[in-house]
RNA sequence: CGGGGCGUAGCGCAGCCUGGUAGCGCACCUGCCUUGGGCGCAGGUGGUCGCCGGUUCAAAUCCGGCCGCCCCGACCA
């Protein structure tokens, strides 16, 4: 034994978490509290998830810039309640050349206040609209708690922004980005969201509508893992965004701002991971195959090598993400549990006897030990691997949803629902007053996720809270 | 900021109560041997014991102060 064993994650999820996100060298803490060194198979990780969104928001005729970090404080507080809700965890840059500055500077908490500006500047006409732009950026907040990818002080997003000529304009592109991170979610990260509208006291600080995909983690705890918002005319209104209509009337522009974070790693670690450690999605996964040659002596040694480079040759020319791990200081059976920790969806171990048969044994890291495992042969190896991380991908989003599905209820009363968010999301109807909320909240540490874009038509029934009549239904959950 | 825990080798820890040459496991390096589920043997490298001060002939150990980190809560993508 190398190391010792993870902690279960039934014992403790918090830390069998930690301890995974270190083990497997996604991430390290930095010397700064609450600040966290991105490794490279971290980053490997999340290069793939910002290529899968990238190509999506430019096939929906978004174009990326670059604004900068640091932002005039007074931006911040154009806006009311935008300032209301990033003032407490705002970093401020005070000097700078050995001097205080005139106007203190903050370091973007997000920014929407610099693209007012610019797109004050920008605008004159309707036919200056939309403008669709995407950044891909790191902001701070100086949060209170953290944790490895859910919560830094830094963390490295994209954000959107857009501006349009027209309410209904706005808030199509709005819910266009809640579907394009829906299905990225489902379709590259095998995790399945719940997409809907935030309530009030959830919403983005400055929006007039949020939106987000709520998705379960394998402790039945909610995570946001992608948001939209519909900005309406307040940023408009605050930096004076304003175009002239065909008509030659001056009207605001209506604005948008959607991003996705690091945040979005600690999903795909906390709803697809075991207690072997990381089962990562074969669209993002860093390597999507691992070669493991096994042999004893240096005749066998040279048979097996020549093998392993044909086959990684032949694999990574048929696109296939695959490693070849030829470190001849550990043993083949470390290397599988070592690859297995770091979550690698299908291994190829090729030792003499299969070279001798001119196979391979191919094993899922979704189905553990021998029933995972199978001789393929070693003519068509490329198009056999291929459609085997083709079926653990939809492997991983049916038992992803069928846990999901298991741990949701549908409590008839507040004694049920109190037990219902315990162990995992509540589907109830709900009144829409935010008294009821903040009371459900104090009493069971549960938050509103989301108002559901899809409900069943007519009335939802009795809020769970309060027995008035309600018109909808809302999940609620703790949420990280 | 409140509650809890911890700072001793890269990591995980023991030693502290009862002061007296700083230890164990893993990792790392060298060599041999091994390799189909976390190989083995032998030899080695590596630490001003979180920081500052006090007591003492002598402090990792006792006393005082400070700092940092982690976990749980309030805040949050």
């Amino acid at each position: 034994m190398a190391e010792p064993k993870l902690p279960t994650r039934s014992e403790d999820f918090s830390e069998w978490y930690n301890q995974l996100v270190l083990r497997a060298e996604l991430a390290d803490y930095a010397p700064v509290r609450g600040c966290m060194i991105v490794r490279p198979y971290g980053w490997a990780l999340w290069e793939n998830i910002t290529a899968a969104l990238d190509s999506r928001f430019k096939a929906t005729g978004h174009v990326n810039a670059a604004f900068p970090m640091l932002i005039p404080r007074s931006f911040i507080e154009k806006e009311k309640s935008h300032v209301a809700g990033f003032s407490p965890e705002l970093a401020v840059v005070t000097h700078g050349g050995g001097e205080k500055l005139e106007e203190p500077l903050v370091l973007r908490p997000t920014s929407e206040t610099i693209i007012g500006h610019a797109y004050a500047k920008w605008i004159r006409s309707y036919r200056d609209l939309p403008i669709l732009i995407n950044l891909w950026n790191n902001v701070v907040r100086w949060e209170l708690r953290t944790k490895l990818f859910l919560r830094t002080l830094e963390f490295y997003w994209q954000e959107g922004h857009t501006a349009h000529a027209t309410l209904a304009e706005a808030e199509a592109e709005t819910r266009q980005m809640l579907d394009v991170y829906t299905d990225f979610a489902v379709n590259e990260a095998a995790i399945p969201v719940i997409p809907g509208r935030k309530s009030a006291a959830e919403r983005f600080a400055g929006a007039n509508d949020t939106f987000s995909i709520e998705a379960m983690m394998g402790d039945g705890k909610a995570l946001q893992a992608g948001t939209s918002h519909n900005l309406g005319q307040n940023f408009a209104k605050a930096f004076e965004i304003r175009y002239l209509d065909p008509a030659g009337e001056l009207q605001f522009c209506w604005t948008t701002s959607w991003g996705l974070s690091t945040r979005f790693v600690g999903a795909i670690i906390m709803v697809h991971g075991d207690d072997q450690g990381l089962i990562l999605p074969p669209r993002l996964a860093p390597h999507q195959v691992v070669l493991c040659p096994i042999f004893k002596n240096d005749a066998e040694k040279t048979a097996v090598l020549e093998a392993a480079h044909r086959l990684r040759a032949e694999l990574a020319a048929a696109g296939v993400r695959v490693k070849l791990d030829d470190r001849d200081n550990v043993s083949p059976g470390f290397k599988f549990n070592d690859w297995e920790m770091r979550g690698v969806p299908l291994r190829i171990e090729l030792g003499p006897k299969d070279v001798a048969q001119n196979a391979v044994v191919l094993a899922r890291r979704d189905r553990p030990g021998k029933e995972g495992k199978s001789s393929v042969p070693q003519a068509g190896l490329a198009a056999a691997v291929t459609a085997r991380l083709a079926e653990i991908q939809q492997s991983l989003l049916d038992r992803a949803l069928a846990e999901r599905r298991r741990r949701t209820a549908e409590p008839k009363d507040y004694a049920e629902f109190r037990q219902a968010v315990e162990a995992g999301f509540a589907l109830v109807p709900w009144c829409g007053d935010a008294a009821c909320e903040a009371e459900i909240k104090a009493e069971t540490k549960a938050t509103l996720r989301c108002i559901p874009l899809e409900q069943e038509k007519g009335p939802a029934g009795h809020c769970v809270k309060c027995g008035q009549p309600a018109a909808e239904r809302a999940y609620f959950a703790k949420a990280y």
